[in-house]
DNA sequence: GTCAATAAAAATGTATCCAATATATTGAAA
DNA sequence: TTTCAATATATTGGATACATTTTTATTGAC
């Protein structure tokens, strides 16, 4: 069959789930498409039945909207709507950055968070953006926030992050990389929260997280109005 | 069949949720139980097959825990995770009231406030708590909130509010009941959220409502102390 | 040629069957 | 008696058949 069997999913409606939401991360399946059961199935090689279950999934994870009887479709967010996540994320980022800081980040986790750093040092090193540094910096950043949600420690509000991001432009990985000196600053407000963390200083670590997810609300505002006059330097 | 078919409701599977949900809700399935497929379909003279959407659908909105190969039980909460939703709310919730205010609130959703703030001033008049007020105020609560959500429009930020409210305990009809002083504070938080609103002052809005939802999530610490050290007077 | 009504097709919703996994039971050995 | 393994039972996962709804196509009248 076509879809991955990977060591830890144990299910053919994970697998399944799995491999339409990377389809809709990446783009090949487009906002708006129709998921139909039956063409699903005979792609992926299973039966309706665990399609059945991974649209539903995808569906409460906000990747698909579905009407009953009518069946599944891709979300397609106009500008607005893709804008207002970052409000959502915002505040979200920032409790989590609160609750590491308050409930205190382990050796192990602020050294992954060190590390991370340290990589981005290296590439901030150079001056300049090269292009094939993107990607690594966005595994960086991934990294960096993921570790503090791990500290946040907290299952609700993981899900719930993990829903924000799951819109195919507003991902994480997806760095704004353009101007050298906004992800410099970037970067260092990286440095800052994780001093607010290790101070145990929650309030400023949610205000640091807040306005550096804010940030890139504007940033990502400003690059969707260049789309939308025609600027084709747009990388997602 | 034993399942409601309302009006609204359009599948099988949507029936039984709601039937599988006003229970969870109302504890006639207590935490921890585990649900199996047969029996539910047994119980509600419906097949496997809507059983299982509902329970999928349920364990996404954070009412049932799912295990491969195991099954669904209801989620069961200790004290330390049920205080740490007032987390995720206060930020939620604080982050509507923010958007309403920046929005705007129609002349429409105002009244429907007003309206409700009018019959909580005519329970607060009588200087006193009477057990037939409680859940009156209860509605009030849920309306004024319901409205400030609505005003906000953002079907995510409602989703994931949802959630938060989804949980036996911490529903908004729940009002804490005890002390008069901290009703009537609450009720005067109301006034000042409507006030900010109006005023298009999305931070002053945002500030009063994380205010507020804390002073409930403190209200309901000590409340639940209160069970652990075997008060019996704890009102759900 | 356009529109509405109707019929055919296709899609989703439901029920049931089989397979795979997990749990319970049984019995033997330590 | 306890522990472990083997077997039996029960439960969930997946496939398929059927029912219902929606969508599309066709037909006919205007």
């Amino acid at each position: 069959m076509a879809v991955n069997k990977t060591s830890e999913v144990v299910t053919l409606a994970q697998s399944v789930t799995d491999s339409v939401r990377s389809e809709i991360m990446s783009g090949q399946l487009a906002p708006g498409e129709k998921l139909q059961e039956v063409k699903l199935s005979e792609r992926l090689g299973v039966s309706r039945t665990p399609i059945r279950a991974a649209l539903h999934s995808l569906a409460s994870e906000g990747l698909l909207e579905y009407q009953p009887n009518r069946g599944y479709c891709v979300r397609s967010l106009n500008t607005d709507r893709l804008i207002a996540i970052f409000d959502l994320r915002g505040v979200l980022e920032g409790l989590a950055a609160r609750l590491a800081a308050d409930k205190g980040m382990s050796e192990a986790e602020q050294s992954i968070f060190r590390d991370a750093l340290a990589r981005g040092d290296a590439i901030m090193a150079q001056g300049v953006l090269k292009p094939e540094d993107r990607e690594p910096f966005g595994e960086i950043n991934v990294q960096i926030h993921e570790t503090i949600l791990t500290a946040a420690d907290d299952q609700i509000l993981s899900d719930m992050l993990m829903r924000c991001r799951n819109t195919p432009i507003s991902s994480e990985r997806n760095v704004l990389w353009h101007d050298f000196a906004w992800v410099r600053r970037s970067h260092d407000d990286h440095y800052r929260l994780l001093d607010a963390i290790v101070l145990r200083d929650g309030a400023r670590a949610e205000q640091l997280m807040k306005e550096h997810v804010h940030a890139v609300k504007l940033q990502m505002k400003s690059e969707l109005e260049a789309i939308a006059t025609n600027e084709p330097d747009f990388c997602i």
